[in-house]
DNA sequence: TTAAATTTTCAATATATATTGAAAGTTTAG
DNA sequence: CTAAACTTTCAATATATATTGAAAATTTAA
């Protein structure tokens, strides 16, 4: 298998992971064709090794450089955009990590919160059993965001290794 | 705000959550539906709470009954199935963690492992270039598993506990 | 048995999401 | 200025995913 057919096999993959993870094939196959890009990159080029248009292949371009995890590259003497991607995995992933948390998790924990809100005076069996229920996800999902942020605000991982090795 | 009403913002909210991260909405409502129903409920009465028809209730079902994170629930007298969820956030979590580690990450890590095979001889730039990405990328998911391997596997979270006060 | 109750399946349909492509908008070289 | 180069927008369209509902399969009470 030659290096072109790897790259190919590697923007297919990281296309599925991606729409299975809710994330857009498009946008995850722009990535990934950044990532494995030697050279800064047109939209024109993008949309040749992806086959998409152009309308999808700027709407991508933009929602990743949204995220932060690609930047705009100038080209003396050329009147395109060029584009490369972050290629640091742990800036890129922190930077996805925290904007899904935020436009998908925070929303979610303050109508949790706002239900126990809702809920604390309610003396009946019921009510005691949802605000518990309530309450479980709640703590549970606050404490995995709050080793999370640890993690992931620690420059490059450090922590997470030191974890690793504190637990092995 | 009465407790019906709640309950009904929890699902909803829950289904949502679901959809926004490649879960189907049925099964997260379903889900949602029996963690805060207090007794066990039939496929009849999922279908009238949230409104979906019996095909899909029983798809739903059936598979959060594969994920193991429901159970059926035998009612003396009544020759209908009945359901429960597992109310354990702690058990439940790491049962829906490792199925989608398993169904999506697994076979992601197997193909970047393969692309690390094919190219580990390239010694153009470009190949070795690839190599480092597709590495860097194996390398960082790899850690992230084995930590949440080791927060999940540990029970009730002490571990995550215990963590979370080595960290603050 | 057998027939009523219940569950399962899956082709048809509906819904949600992604993509296109051409027109409108913007930028810049000359 | 102005016209070509380039980018953005978005209604129309295509694709993927979810849902329905009725027929088939299965289970069980009598």
């Amino acid at each position: 298998m030659n290096l072109q057919t790897s790259k190919q096999k590697f923007i297919d993959t990281w296309g599925l992971l991606g729409s299975e993870w809710g994330i857009n094939r498009s946008v995850a196959q722009v990535q990934a064709l950044l990532l494995v890009s030697t050279e800064p990159i047109s939209t024109d080029e993008i949309m040749q090794a992806l086959t998409i248009s152009r309308g999808n292949a700027n709407m991508s371009l933009r929602q990743l450089l949204d995220y932060g995890i690609i930047y705009k590259k100038v080209i003396a003497g050329d009147r395109k955009e060029y584009f490369i991607a972050e290629k640091d995995v742990w800036k890129w992933a922190v930077k996805i990590a925290m904007m899904r948390k935020q436009k998908e998790i925070d929303p979610v924990m303050n109508v949790l919160n706002e239900l126990k809100e809702e809920t604390k005076k309610d003396k009946t069996t019921e009510g005691k059993e949802f605000y518990k229920t309530v309450n479980d996800i709640q703590s549970f999902t606050e404490q995995l965001c709050t080793l999370s942020d640890k993690i992931f605000s620690s420059h490059r991982g450090e922590l997470l290794l030191k974890l690793l090795k504190m637990i092995m």
